[in-house]
DNA sequence: ATGCATGCAAAGACTTTGCAAATTC
DNA sequence: GAATTTGCAAAGTCTTTGCATGCAT
């Protein structure tokens, strides 16, 4: 299961005073049950499942608990709404996204973490993280623009 | 001036029987002024020091236009607002971010252009853009802890 | 028991939309 | 002159905050 999350967020919980509780905990089983780039409402629906009572703020705190936490990160913004990712046991990645369906293939490329090392020496800069994003169109939705007579 | 993304927009506009207006003039020079990365409510505010009268909701209507005729592009999000760059004329590059004092330098880096390519061509997508930010310390910022005892 | 956490609802922030008046072609 | 555009204000989203009650320690 999710123990590992669990147990940081306790620690995490613990060493400021504050307290693991039926809410936080539903929460945090209902992020770590969905797919990364998850919306706040996602997760609020997904927690309800699991409790009706959960209420949207508190699933808004939460996730800035989680975030602060380790176990989750904000990634780019949907249309609308922010997104978030989980950040623990998940290696650090960039992302592919279809412009034409919003598919998500997440990777890593050792070329590329290289290249922006070099960038960084070049430019005398000490690293502290980057962003990634391709934007493309998969070859699923490149077959059907094929077939729809393009 | 800018001359180029003015003609494009009226060719826009013209083709599907929309009208050059003054207000539209406005915001795309508004918006020119600016650097990259500006938020609807900055483009309002130097769309307001050319002409007072501009409401709000003509600068996001006026935005909508310029993105679909090519002249601007969506951004990744800043922690409130949509955020909006240039789109023509204007040479790909990447960004690197100094995390303290938010000094920018802009590059281009072929090793890194190479290496996404392949990227591409290993996930079988087709490229249609990439957005990378590096974040870092910059030489000044690093002396300036170092002198202050860190 | 103490004090943090919760849920609700209200408030905020950003964006979109409806409408009568003004502007463009 | 016909039709699009504008600015205002109201409505819509997503997110945050205030407060009385409920819980965890």
């Amino acid at each position: 299961m999710h123990g590992d999350e669990r147990i940081i967020l306790e620690r995490y919980l613990r060493e400021r005073g504050l307290k693991m509780t039926h809410a936080r905990e539903t929460v945090l089983t209902a992020f770590l049950s969905l797919e990364s780039h998850v919306s706040a409402d996602a997760i609020h629906e997904a927690a309800r499942k699991l409790d009706p009572g959960i209420g949207q703020a508190t699933v808004f705190r939460t996730i800035k608990l989680l975030t602060d936490a380790g176990l989750a990160r904000e990634a780019c913004r949907d249309d609308n709404a922010r997104l978030y990712e989980h950040a623990w046991n998940h290696a650090h990645h960039d992302h592919l996204t279809c412009v034409e369906c919003g598919a998500v293939v997440e990777f890593v490329d050792s070329s590329i973490e290289r290249a922006q090392e070099a960038v960084y020496r070049r430019f005398g800069f000490v690293s502290s993280g980057h962003r990634l994003e391709l934007y493309g169109i998969c070859p699923g939705c490149q077959a059907k623009k094929a077939n729809s007579g393009l």
